[in-house]
DNA sequence: GACAATTGCTTGCGTGCGCAACCTTTCTTC
DNA sequence: GAAGAAAGGTTGCGCACGCAAGCAATTGTC
């Protein structure tokens, strides 16, 4: 069973998975041009606003956008200097940041986030059925938890 | 139905895509570094491997690869220095350059793809039923069709 | 209460890649 | 067959990111 090859049918599921991700993570990204925001901006941004008060300590958002410390510092810069995000500094822990989502950043998400929902569908979910969609939440639900339990 | 905004089902489907591929794609490029090769080297070889001759021209290898000319220039630069690879003129046509297996770089796949494989398992098809893992291909495949059906 | 250990963030450095510009070779068109 | 268009690759530049090192602030230990 477990044979040291992929049968048919995981070399299919392999190859169509790893040739899509590329393509279509460029096609997300760039429909978002029009807005002036990377995808990985639209995450900081989503992640902002969906947190109490519009705002995360820079740890915090680091592991939940799956990036490195200074990557953070690097990708903040930017929504910093486009204002749509600002640094908070905390009185109670003068070690952490925060990041705060800004009006305008709050209004630029509000802005991208129909088309970006409309690029998700068109360009991923447009031609699977609704068990199609639900087997593939529940797929990745399990490679998801299968690699937070394989820590290395 | 086409809403604006993503259903439960589709945004289930949707989170737990994005947040995996990420992760996995770390994992596995981290299972490759004993072998001192990265996943986009490793690829690399792959191609060239089931090409004729165990080579192919840059230009096909790139868009292959999804990759563009100069990334695989600068990509094969390092494989050339290992000397996994090598550049090969064509007499008939002195615009391009082979690239072409060497014996170690034919080698050094043979060396890593079993442990490739398992890691392909191991980080992503584990625990996927038989019947997720043909739900997988078919959705991917879908997705893939789309994906090229949309050129912009 | 002082000194380590830890946590949180930033900076220097290296790497990988895309874009635009460029050079060379081939194809097209007349 | 000569001039322009196109194709194939490489190089300069810039950007995003990870790693290791560093600094500031907090927590733990005795």
């Amino acid at each position: 069973m477990a044979s040291t090859w992929l049968s048919a049918s995981e070399m299919r599921a392999w190859r169509n998975f790893i040739e899509s991700i590329s393509t279509m993570t460029a096609a997300l990204e760039s429909d978002l041009v029009p807005f002036g925001l990377t995808l990985g901006d639209y995450e900081v941004l989503v992640r902002l606003s969906e947190a109490e008060d519009h705002r995360l300590r820079m740890c915090d958002l680091a592991t939940s956008l799956q990036l490195s410390p200074s990557g953070l510092t690097r990708r903040l810069d930017g929504l910093v200097s486009s204002g749509l995000v600002e640094r908070v500094a905390n009185p109670s822990d003068r070690r952490v940041m925060f990041a705060a989502l800004t009006a305008a950043g709050h209004a630029k998400l509000v802005d991208a986030a129909p088309d970006h929902v409309a690029s998700v569908r068109n360009r991923f979910l447009k031609d699977l059925t609704k068990e199609q969609v639900r087997s593939l939440g529940d797929i990745f639900e399990i490679v998801r938890a299968n690699l937070t339990a394989c820590p290395e």
